[in-house]
DNA sequence: ATATTCGCAAGTCATATGACCCGCGGCACT
DNA sequence: AGTGCCGCGGGTCATATGACTTGCGAATAT
């Protein structure tokens, strides 16, 4: 059983370059080809084809666009968006669009192919540079990820917890440290966000467990 | 000239295995070998070599470490990081550490000598599962990722953004207002955060550019 | 002429406030 | 009992303030 692969690109040349080069393999079966992204989702939903070649820069609707529909359509679906250029954005916005493959067209065809056959299985694919890309962006984001920076907290949110950790209301704690209300509240949303917590109880438990209090 | 590699793993079997393989390749050379992160680290600044594959647990000093170490000395150092298991913990540590390659031990002999003579060419190498972890860890963190969902300004911070276009000092602004010039100064830094922009004139800039003003 | 100091603009950070929203329990009206 | 309204606690968000830091240029001292 070979497998079928639909092929979306604007650029005529490309379409029939890459026709050419699956045309040589055996097991790969090019059933279907579209020329923008609308007619891609419309031919995707009546060829079911098993991996879809998706150019990014196309007339009317793009590939990423195209990719995002198909995948709302079919989660399952497995799309490798191949593309002239290989900027950042364009790989963050495949992924979050839920393509499982990117590849440059500096590929050799026997890449291609080899990662069509990847595809197919559900492996995710990259090429080296994409994949440097997405290691940088990914120790980028990491750094800057709150989450990782934001876990400790200033004297008045330590003040505040500790009285969020003796089961303290809003107005009482606004009492004690004679503050109003809602700054208590603003406190404690604080407090909830640096802990990673979804209200004060859970913000007692996280703190306790860090060592933060008691 | 063949490549030169350093293996560290803390099985001698793991060791022997491995060093068969790359015996039958002719074009790499594993010129040390080290059973632990410390032994490692001494050894990479004795040896030099083009390539470093690296397993993760260890006794004494672990691979992520001896990873960072050798990178801290050596930021070109091409490190691959080798392991029986694909946790996302240990993913995330290594590309965080620096490595350019992670690899789970169930590679192919033929996948592990391609992988090396990627790597040595300054190549990112990420085995198919991996490649599939991080892609899913960078979508997770673009989401939460508040660059991402902060890109639109309060009445407040517009209104002080299209004085800024037309260059007001913080004080002049305040005075317009009626505000201090401290809050001025406050909703200044908001905008910086929210455009991603280090100052007020770039701030300018990238509104200008998002259609943001004028 | 150079070094020092002073002041100011810009920027960061913790602090503070109230408007608004949501969910829930009680209470009144039927 | 059912329905609807009210009050209240909790939580989010935009707004506002001043203390502190840093970089720079102008004034002053050497």
């Amino acid at each position: 059983m070979s497998i079928k692969v639909m092929l979306v690109d604007d650029q005529q040349l490309m379409r029939d370059g890459i026709k050419m080069l699956l045309d040589l393999e055996t097991d790969i079966e090019l059933i279907a080809e579209a020329g923008d992204g609308h007619e891609a989702v419309r031919l995707y939903q009546e060829c079911a084809p098993d991996v879809v070649l998706m150019d990014i820069e196309m007339p009317g609707m793009n590939g990423i666009d195209a990719t995002r529909q198909i995948k709302t359509l079919d989660a399952g679906a497995k799309v490798m968006v191949l593309t002239t250029f290989g900027q950042q954005e364009y790989l963050s916005n495949a992924l979050l669009a839920g393509a499982q493959g990117f590849l440059l067209k500096a590929v050799s065809a026997e890449e291609l192919s080899q990662s069509i056959r990847k595809i197919s299985q559900g492996k995710a694919v990259l090429d080296s540079q994409s994949t440097e890309m997405l290691m940088e962006s990914y120790r980028a984001l990491s750094e800057n990820n709150e989450t990782n920076v934001k876990p400790f907290l200033t004297v008045r949110e330590e003040q505040i917890l500790k009285l969020l950790a003796k089961n303290t209301s809003n107005r009482d704690i606004a009492d004690k440290l004679a503050l109003a209300k809602g700054t208590v509240k603003n406190y404690v949303t604080q407090i909830l966000e640096k802990l990673q917590a979804p209200d004060r109880y859970q913000a007692v438990r996280v703190a306790k467990e860090q060592k933060l209090i008691d």
